[in-house]
DNA sequence: GAAGATTGTTGTTGACGACAACAATTGTTG
DNA sequence: CAACAATTGTTGTCGTCAACAACAATCTTC
């Protein structure tokens, strides 16, 4: 079962949208993030709550990445599983797994996803066989290549919404996490 | 939609073929963080990407939030339903729903496990009938008031994660999404 | 008052994290 | 070397969560 893909984009705004969105009717953008309707709403209830910051730009950044790299049909965690191999060709799913934090359990399905679309191909490994060394299919290095650009293009959407220094920040804050 | 990020970049760095098997062995904790047997491997891989360190945060501050608050057994959704309704007593469902970013479908559920814990009440609406006024009980208003020092407790584990000021800069960065 | 929208509800699907169990294959040790 | 322990990939289950669809009850609007 690959994992569609499934982003509902309705709202389609546009995403140099500006910093201040004040009139707008509340169209209800899914999850996205409070809209001016509803900020009158325990406005300062949840300030101060690095948790609760956190996990909504998460959700929007996530829906950014998988809107942007849809015409590929290429989720975050699947971009993330084809770098690291492409980066250390022959890893196992093992080393794979622990470096992204991902069970292993869970990268057995996400490889077969890969590798039924020829982008990964696991290969016996003669040293230790009960392991596979995972390497990119050639399909899949110039995938890879697509894949980053438009990678690129979610990041530098990510610069417009909260800013060049702010982006460059947040991830220096964040870079024990990486 | 909530998936994994993980996205790399920065190319560059080949690596030999054979994964080498290291000499790791703490069995891990399991899904929080590369530890330091893991970060040779692709290291700059996956810098320079905002949802990937977001996405190791997000779960890293969830984790905290909910062994902190688990002799309570709330967990941060459940945290913020109720700050919202203790902020703004009467509200709908569906007002709390589209505050929170959460569908009412999921709110349902969440209220259903608060009102059965007797934190929270549903009173039918007079104007309304359709809607639900949601309240705290008393019971649920004292709880809250202890989540909240948990909470606070929480909050001070990120600042000693990332630094005090640190977490004060991500939370103005991320303001607009709260 | 009829058509259409909204609210709460139930149910389904899919992605995801945590576990448990298992076969095949090492490695470790007596 | 043989028994035992550990690791790797795999399958499966359970629980959480987001996205949808459908529905009854109830407004809203024309």
């Amino acid at each position: 079962m690959t994992e569609s893909i499934h982003v509902s984009n309705r709202a389609a705004k546009s995403r140099a949208e500006t910093p201040a969105p004040r009139s707008r009717k509340r169209a209800g953008n899914g999850a996205s993030r409070p809209d001016a309707g509803d900020l009158d709403i325990g406005l300062d209830a949840l300030a101060g709550h690095a948790g609760y910051a956190v996990r909504r730009f998460q959700i929007w950044i996530f829906q950014d990445f998988i809107r942007t790299l849809a015409a590929v049909d290429i989720r975050p965690t699947q971009y993330s599983v084809m770098t690291v191999i492409g980066a250390n060709p022959g890893l196992s799913q093992m080393a794979v797994a622990k470096r992204l934090g991902i069970e292993r359990a869970r990268l057995v399905h996400l490889l077969d996803s890969l590798e039924h679309r020829d982008l990964v191909s696991r290969v016996r490994s003669a040293t230790d066989r009960r392991s596979h060394a995972l390497h990119l299919t050639a399909r899949g290095r110039t995938a890879l290549a697509q894949f980053r650009r438009l990678a690129a293009e979610h990041e530098r959407h990510v610069a417009e919404k909260i800013g060049k220094e702010n982006r460059e920040k947040l991830l220096q804050i964040l870079s024990a996490f990486t």
